[in-house]
DNA sequence: ACAGACTACTAGATCGATCTAGACACGGTG
DNA sequence: CACCGTGTCTAGATCGATCTAGTAGTCTGT
């Protein structure tokens, strides 16, 4: 009631307040917050208590600010890849388990890598974990913080790495298919793609080494890419796509060509399966099949890699190589950790593994 | 040279370095740097230019501790919705255009609003943009400073709210399609989805008005939920779907059904064209369509809603309801800028639009 | 010539935390 | 009893910026 009070000013508690309503200094707050040692356990909980009574909650500018150590780590991530906002999931998650917090930063058809990265730098973060970096691995190690690249096959020591194992991901899925019969297996790639070149690179070697004659169709990592590379396929196939109008091209559709029967389609030589870069590459090449009329996995069975979400969908079920994600995230973390700690870079490689779905089957033999 | 000399701490220019180097005060630097008025000509190049050969940048943890106004927004999206993801790219442009700055926090399946929010309060941003919200309003109205939601229909003055016109959009929608002779239209709803209700309100009104029977399918706002919905619209016109065993759903998929022909199949009075809740859900209807045997637009008529970047690669190509993202970004931001400012919660609506696709043709006369 | 206004600039306090150095109490030892 | 070690706690400096109040110096008008 007192006229020359302040009327209100709804401020935020902050560290002195819990002081002085426990009756204690500023610094001892600071290290019962902190969950540090040095205060006894009655007024541990006195200090707890009256944070909790005051709604107090610290200040994270003041502490990122102050602090020698932030706990902070900085993720760039590319807004547009769905894959990569699964893996920020994960990371939140991994690095709560190590008492990191995450602060995001996010790269996109107008914000690119080093503007996002220095964003993270003036905030104090104490590493960087950069998911597909497109930048130089050079450039990232230039940077006054540990990074670790995340996706991208090891670069060369100078900065850590955390992927899984490319060539063993795509010899899954090849060995998947030779499994079930599949000889003829043709490869949509992923283009200038980070991972593209490590992917193609295993399918042709494993080609080789199965005495095969090599089919690569090049593509990309989006879905339009996949549907491009599927129509090529095709082409390739002596199978024309579905719809000839360029207005009407979804028009009746697969109706076209759906009275072809079970099997062995089109030309001689023609693969009975493919491996594709990526998912979403995969779900545009699905589609270009089946909308050709081309049955999955009737005539042709597919792989996918990266085992999205997307991919898991029911009414998709891709079959498709898993990168554990959890395992991803945690590796990342982790080796973050250690580099803040002062250990050297070191490259992670987590295994694949092969996620079993609906869009591949056993070779109906073509003489049956 | 000199042993006493520590070995080499890089450590980071701060602006009383730029100060010393310019020969001017730490209090001067920064008004240099934050384009403020209060400094000449002469000594503002000789500061720019002994920032820029020391190489400083200014922290934002101490920017963000002293200075009353932040210019920060935070925006709170959700980590699994590609469209979320559309905006928060919009988002990043829009706040640039007005001088704010963006801070992202993700909500996840482990990570909630509430959370999400908080650890955005504690680094000082003025205003939160929450994307489709799922708390109450009146819990993101107690916040200590303005929210604008995203996406979710004006909640009654307390909370700033930009959202396109879901009504609006929805008659979009039922007119494109009566247009085009259709006049059963079936609508496979979002289920609890934030915007379902209001958008089943007025496909329900419109139908009304139009003395058609009104068809409701009980959806959701992911592939899945429209892949299940679209099996149940499929059940109710009397057209079994692909796939009779439970492992082989995909297996020779569509052919079954191909030789159908060209139109009206099914039961009387089955629908001609489906309004779909969003994209996501959109696409899996589609799939599930497609792989009955039911052609797209021939027989079925497809309109999806959000215009997202999925429903725009080529070989989708779906007709959608587009929401103005560009749009939907700027009149947050400005929203944000205006509260933080002191003006009252307003709420802005933005006219969606129409975005003409492949999945949407003219009604062929059953009896031709 | 002098008050008043304006421009260009600076010293020092301040934001809210952490960190360092040291005070104080208390029990055990020689 | 003096001394030491340990556990608990505090005063005050500090992080790197912004903000306030105030000081020179210049210009303007009468």
């Amino acid at each position: 009631m007192n006229p020359a009070e302040p009327p209100q000013p709804p401020r935020r508690p902050t560290m002195a307040d819990v002081a002085a309503a426990a009756g204690v200094s500023r610094a001892l707050v600071s290290i019962v917050i902190r969950g540090a040692e040095g205060a006894s356990d009655a007024t541990r909980r006195r200090v707890l208590q009256a944070a909790k009574d005051l709604g107090y909650r610290p200040d994270t500018r003041a502490r990122l600010l102050r602090s020698s150590r932030t706990r902070l780590i900085g993720v760039v991530f590319n807004v547009t890849e769905p894959y990569h906002a699964e893996l920020v999931e994960l990371l939140y998650e991994a690095a709560a388990a190590e008492r990191y917090a995450i602060t995001l930063s996010a790269t996109g058809p107008r914000r690119g890598e080093r503007e996002a990265v220095e964003s993270l730098l003036d905030l104090g973060v104490e590493a960087a974990v950069v998911i597909a970096p497109t930048s130089p691995t050079a450039e990232l190690a230039a940077l006054p913080v540990p990074v670790v690249s995340m996706l991208r096959a090891p670069g060369g020591g100078a900065v850590a790495s955390v992927a899984s194992d490319e060539a063993a991901g795509i010899r899954l899925a090849m060995d998947h298919l030779h499994g079930l019969g599949h000889r003829r297996i043709a490869h949509l790639d992923g283009g200038a793609a980070v991972g593209s070149a490590a992917r193609r690179t295993a399918y042709l070697a494993w080609m080789a080494d199965a005495g095969e004659a090599a089919q690569v169709i090049p593509g990309g990592p989006l879905e339009s890419d996949g549907s491009r590379a599927a129509a090529m396929l095709l082409a390739s196939m002596g199978r024309p796509p579905a719809g000839a109008g360029r207005e009407g091209n979804t028009q009746a559709g697969h109706a076209t060509y759906a009275g072809h029967g079970g099997t062995a389609s089109g030309a001689p030589g023609a693969p009975t399966a493919v491996v594709v870069f990526n998912d979403r590459s995969a779900l545009g090449a699905l589609d270009t099949f089946r909308r050709a009329g081309l049955g999955v996995p009737g005539e042709l069975s597919v792989v996918g890699y990266d085992n999205s979400r997307m991919a898991r969908l029911e009414h998709i079920n891709l079959t498709s190589i898993g990168q554990d994600g959890p395992a991803l995230a945690a590796a990342a973390v982790r080796s973050a950790a250690a580099r803040i700690a002062g250990a050297a870079a070191e490259d992670v490689v987590i295994p694949p593994s092969l996620e079993p779905g609906g869009t591949t089957a056993r070779l109906t033999p073509p003489g049956r």
